[in-house]
RNA sequence: GCCAGUGUAGCUCAGGGGUAGAGCAACUGAUUCGUAAUCAGUAGGUCCCGGGUUCAAUUCCCGGCACUGGCUCCA
C-alpha cells in the first residue's frame, strides 16, 4: 500500500482484518503462503496459497482464531527494516507467518524484489504474526469491530493467467456491528433485483441448454422491452439525421481479414463455417470457403459506405442498424443477460470529414444524455480510453499525429459540453479513442452500457474515399457508436434500475382491467375498454378469473403491472374506473375518459414513475 | 478457459441406498367478492446427462454439461 495515499478509516480497518485473516490461517495452517492482501470495496481478501482447499465450512473456525487475536488487541506495530533484514526473513519463512519455517515466504520473497530501490521497507507486527507491509493499519486488533468471511474464490497470482492461482478468500470488516449488518441487509435487497430472477419471475427471457448457453430467449414481455426500446432509438436516430440500414448475420472470412478481426479476435469470434466444394482447388472434400458469425457491425457497414460513391456532400453519412452479432466470450464470463454470446447493438456508423467531427461527436453525446435523462440514470461514470504511445504499432495503430488529433477533439468536446469524465489512458481501441459509460449491476459487478468510439484506421483498410471539393480523394473519420449498448446489456441493467418497475410506457403488461364479479354488463364493460385501450396500441389485459378482487389485486401487484383499473357496479354506473398504479396503492375513482387520456399522455411522453 | 460450490415439479425448497415430498403457480368445479391470498379437488418428476460400485443408485464413486461465486478476458 501506498504511504502517500492513507487510507480511510474503513480501509484500515479492513487491511487490518486482512492481517488477522492471515494470522488465524496461519494457526490452522502453519504451512500457509500469503500473497497479497488488500482492502477492496466492500471488504477485503487475502490470496492464500495452501494444500487444503478451504471452504465456506471452514469460515467457523477461521473466525473463531480472528475474534481471539481480536479479542488479544495486539498493537499493529511498525517496523522499517532493511532490504537484506526482510529478504533474510523470507528466506527465513518468517514473513506472513508466526515463526521461521523450513520454507521461505515465497510469494513475500517475490514481492520484496519487485520492491524499487529507493523505497522504504516496512513490516507490521500484530502479535507473533509479522507481514511485509507498507500499512497503514488500525493501532490495534480490538479496533476491529465487526467482520465476516464471505466467500472464497480463486485469483491468478498478480492477476495473470500464467502464474500460479491462490486461493482467495473474502471477508468484510466494519467498525460497528449495526453498520455490517445494514450492510447484508443492503445485499439482500440487492439480490431482490438481479435481473436473472426478475427475468424468470417476470417472464422476460430464458435460456436453454438445447439452445446454448449465452443465447437468450425473448419471451413475449422481455420482447416488449426491445420493442419499445427500438421504437425509442428510431424515433431518435430518425429526427438525427440517421439513415436505416439491414445486413447479414455472417460474412466469409476475407472481410474479417480486411477489418483485421482475424487473427486478432479469432478467439472471441464463433469458430467458422467451412464450406467443401468437390470443384474447388484441393480437390474433394476440401475446404472451398469459410463463413464467420459477425461479432461486430462495423465491417458490414464499411461494405455499405463503399457500395456507392460518395461525394464530400453525403458527409456526414449515419447508417445505422440494430444488428446481431455473435461473441464466443469464454464459458466462464458469462453472466445473465450483462454478458452472452448473442446480442443485439443499437448500433451505427458516422462518416465524416474531420471538420465535421466534433459537432458530430458532440450530437452523439447529447443523444446519450436524453437517453440519461429518460431513464432517470443518474449513477453512471463516462471513461475516457486513450492510448498509450508506448505501444503504438503494438496494441494501437501506428499513427501517433492521429492519434493526439482525435484524442485533443474528443477531449475539447467533453470540456465543451461539461460532462463529468474520468481519463484512462491505454484502453484505447486499436483504431482509436473512445468514450464508455460505466455502469454497476445490482450484484456490484461494473459493465460498460453505451459507447461512443473514434475510428481513423479502418475506414482506410476498407479503402473508403469520398470525392472531396478539390476533386481528390479523401479517407472519411468514422464514429462508431451505440448509446443503448445492446438490448441484452441494456434490458438486464433496466430490469435492476427500475427493480422490475418498469415506467408506464416500458411496462410489458400496462394496464389490467379488474372486474368485480362476472356479471355479463362488467365482463362486457371490461372487454370494450381493453378494446378501446388496444386501439391506441395499449397493452391491457382483462383478469377474468373467479378470483376475489383482493386476489386479482395481489395477483396484478406481483406481476407488476403499471395500472390496475378496478371496475365494479359503482363505478360502471358512474362512468368511471379505479385507478391502482404499481407500488402507490389505490388512487380512487376518476372519469373513464380521463383515465384513458391521462395512460395515453403518459405512454406518449415516456414518463418516469415519479411523474 | 481456470479454481471452488450447486443441480429434486413451472418457481422456492425439504428429503434420502429399496412406491418421490411441501408451498406457490397450472387445471377442474363451486364461490359473486370494492383494492395484497374464497374454498375444495385434480394433474404434474429421466431427482441434469453418461458410466461405475451394489441384489438395488435420484442418493455413493468417476467423467461430462449447465448454473452460481470469483479470477482471467471483454473489438
Amino acid at each position: 500500500m501506498n504511504p502517500k495515499n492513507p487510507m480511510t478509516e474503513l480501509e484500515r480497518i479492513r487491511h487490518s482484518a486482512a492481517h488477522v485473516l492471515a494470522t488465524a490461517i496461519s494457526r490452522i495452517w502453519p504451512d500457509a503462503q500469503f500473497a497479497a492482501g488488500p482492502p477492496v470495496e466492500n471488504g477485503f481478501y487475502y490470496d492464500v496459497q495452501l494444500g487444503h482447499r478451504i471452504s465456506p465450512e471452514d469460515f467457523g473456525r477461521i473466525e473463531e482464531e480472528m475474534g481471539r487475536e481480536i479479542k488479544a488487541n495486539h498493537v499493529f506495530e511498525r517496523r522499517v527494516v532493511s532490504r537484506a533484514e526482510a529478504m533474510e526473513m523470507a528466506t527465513q519463512g518468517r514473513l506472513a507467518a508466526l515463526a521461521d519455517r523450513q520454507e521461505a515466504s515465497r510469494f513475500k520473497l517475490d514481492i520484496l524484489t519487485g520492491i524499487p530501490e529507493d523505497e522504504e521497507i516496512s513490516l507490521y507486527t500484530n502479535g507473533e504474526f509479522i507481514d511485509l507491509c507498507a500499512g497503514p493499519h488500525v493501532m490495534r486488533t480490538g479496533n476491529i469491530g465487526a467482520f465476516k468471511l464471505t466467500h472464497v474464490a480463486s485469483a491468478y497470482y498478480k492477476g495473470d493467467e500464467r502464474n500460479p492461482q491462490l486461493q482467495r478468500i473474502y471477508g468484510t470488516a466494519f467498525k460497528k456491528k449495526a453498520e455490517m449488518e445494514a450492510y447484508f441487509t443492503m445485499l439482500e435487497e440487492a439480490k431482490r433485483r438481479d435481473h436473472r430472477k426478475l427475468g424468470r419471475e417476470m417472464d422476460l427471457f430464458a435460456f436453454d441448454d438445447d439452445v446454448g448457453p449465452g443465447l437468450p430467449l425473448w419471451l413475449p414481455n422481455g420482447t416488449v422491452l426491445i420493442e419499445e426500446l427500438e421504437k425509442l432509438a428510431k424515433e431518435s436516430e430518425f429526427a438525427a439525421g440517421y439513415q436505416r440500414v439491414r445486413t447479414p448475420h455472417l460474412a466469409r472470412e476475407n472481410m474479417y481479414l480486411t477489418s483485421g478481426h482475424l487473427p486478432y479476435y479469432e478467439e472471441s469470434m464463433f469458430p467458422p463455417m467451412e464450406l467443401s466444394d468437390k470443384n474447388a482447388e484441393g480437390g474433394a472434400g476440401g475446404v472451398s470457403d469459410r463463413y464467420y458469425l459477425k461479432a461486430m457491425n462495423c465491417p458490414h457497414h464499411h461494405k455499405i459506405f463503399k457500395a456507392v460513391p460518395h461525394s464530400y456532400r453525403d458527409l456526414p453519412l449515419r447508417l445505422a442498424e440494430y444488428g446481431t452479432c455473435y461473441r464466443y466470450e469464454q464459458s466462464g464470463e458469462l453472466l445473465g443477460l450483462m454478458r452472452v454470446r448473442s446480442m443485439q447493438m443499437n448500433d451505427a456508423h458516422i462518416y465524416c470529414t474531420p471538420a465535421q467531427f466534433e459537432e458530430e461527436f458532440m450530437a452523439v453525446n447529447e443523444m446519450y444524455l436524453k437517453y440519461f435523462k429518460i431513464f432517470g440514470l443518474k449513477d453512471y461514470l463516462m471513461r475516457f480510453s486513450t492510448h498509450d504511445p508506448a505501444r503504438l504499432g503494438e496494441k494501437f495503430v501506428n499513427d501517433p499525429e492521429m492519434w493526439k488529433q482525435t484524442e485533443e477533439m474528443v477531449r475539447g468536446v467533453l470540456q465543451k459540453s461539461g460532462i463529468n469524465y474520468v481519463e484512462v489512458p491505454n484502453e484505447a481501441a486499436f483504431y482509436g479513442p473512445k468514450i464508455d459509460v460505466q455502469v454497476w449491476s445490482a450484484i456490484g459487478r461494473e459493465f460498460t452500457i453505451a459507447t461512443n468510439q473514434v475510428d481513423f484506421a479502418v475506414p482506410a483498410r476498407f479503402g473508403l474515399v469520398y470525392k472531396d471539393r478539390d476533386n481528390t480523394e479523401k479517407t472519411p473519420l468514422c464514429i462508431h457508436r451505440a448509446p443503448l449498448g445492446t438490448h441484452e446489456r441494456f434490458i438486464g441493467f433496466l430490469i435492476e434500475h427500475y427493480a422490475g418497475n418498469f415506467p408506464l410506457w416500458l411496462a410489458p403488461e400496462q394496464v389490467r382491467i379488474l372486474p368485480i364479479g362476472d356479471e355479463p354488463e362488467l365482463v362486457e364493460a371490461a372487454s370494450a375498454l381493453r378494446a378501446e385501450l388496444r386501439g391506441h396500441g395499449v397493452r391491457a389485459e382483462v383478469d377474468a378469473s373467479s378470483d376475489k378482487i383482493n386476489g386479482k389485486v395481489l395477483r396484478a401487484e406481483e406481476a407488476k403491472v403499471h395500472t390496475m383499473l378496478v371496475l365494479g357496479r359503482r363505478d360502471l354506473e358512474a362512468g368511471a374506473l379505479s385507478v391502482r398504479v404499481h407500488g402507490k396503492g389505490n388512487l380512487g375513482a376518476k372519469p373513464r375518459g380521463e383515465v384513458v387520456a391521462d395512460l395515453l399522455a403518459s405512454i406518449r411522453e415516456r414518463r418516469g414513475n415519479e411523474a
